[in-house]
DNA sequence: AATACTATATATAAATA
DNA sequence: TTATTTATATATAGTAT
């Protein structure tokens, strides 16, 4: 899909590979956003780059989809079907309520994107006067645990699988 | 994409929306499949159909992106640094063997796809001559836990979401 | 790095089998 | 229904910013 058929196999110039994965991440994200809205389905994408930075897009918000897929597939395959009913329930009872969170996901998702360049605005930076109070709330908690997280030193999950280092020390939200 | 320009919201005709689903969500799947090969990512795609029924795809496997997932992001906000450094362990062992798992969730995903339709090969017809003694081991334990699940009449939670009733009853594995 | 531009490769909506 | 076909809408590779 552009001016030169590629080979579908791995890149090797890593800034093209780079360049290649922000591009292709942005297409699935919108490709997943138009398969919810088209077909009322819930969808989640989640992507590790190869430096081992997170990203990820749900829609209508990751966390409600990955809990969602627990319970479908019964968590790994020892959960009882009352343990799944029960997380099921709890799921339907808080959907409307995670609208919110979506929001702040793709905001932070954005940030994100910018720490993976390197060269992007540092996360506190985040357009916050889109967000309405409770999602204003549900981004405090977030950064609090990012501060936990970076007070502790703990930056080492995203570098761990990295295969040349390229990318920021601080993993994506 | 197509003969005409189709806004993108919700697609109000059964018939048609099914089919958008079914080939928006192989789509997806290629996506997906074609970031990882060629920017060295890990990805997984997980989506819900307007009935309920559940798909996903991943690579190297969907477990092993959604672990990766949890580990990176603590687990919903409690994890120590301790506890998502033994997840990161964990799954590092377990790259190598995983791969089995893919191809075993490709196949098995195929059949879901046929299960969505309605009209497609049960679960059991699957192309099995092509799986290997690791992968034909994985796959037994997924049929038992379904047959399991079978046996307690525990078809209920794909039908709880559903709209219109219009699936099979036997959510996808 | 992210984005805008533009030429080309792909995905897909409708129609058909 | 699930393929195939085909006309058209989109995604994206290369490029420069």
């Amino acid at each position: 899909m552009g001016r030169t058929k590629l080979e579908i196999k791995k890149i090797e110039d890593k800034a093209r590979r780079q360049t290649t994965f922000t591009k292709r991440r942005q297409g699935l994200y919108k490709k997943a956003g138009e398969l919810a809205t088209k077909c009322g389905a819930q969808v989640a994408v989640i992507a590790f780059s190869n430096a081992g930075n997170v990203f990820a897009y749900g829609h209508p918000a990751v966390n409600t989809v990955l809990r969602r897929y627990e319970a479908a597939t019964g968590g790994g395959g020892g959960g009882s079907r009352a343990v799944r009913e029960e997380i099921e329930s709890k799921y339907r009872e808080s959907v409307a309520k995670l609208e919110a969170e979506r929001r702040v996901e793709e905001i932070l998702g954005r940030a994100a994107a910018a720490a993976e360049g390197g060269g992007g605005r540092p996360l506190w930076s985040v357009e916050v006067e889109k967000l309405g109070v409770d999602e204003l709330e549900k981004l405090r908690a977030t950064m609090e645990d990012m501060k936990r997280r970076l007070a502790a030193h703990d930056g080492g999950i995203a570098a761990a699988e990295a295969d040349s280092g390229d990318d920021r020390d601080i993993p994506a939200v």
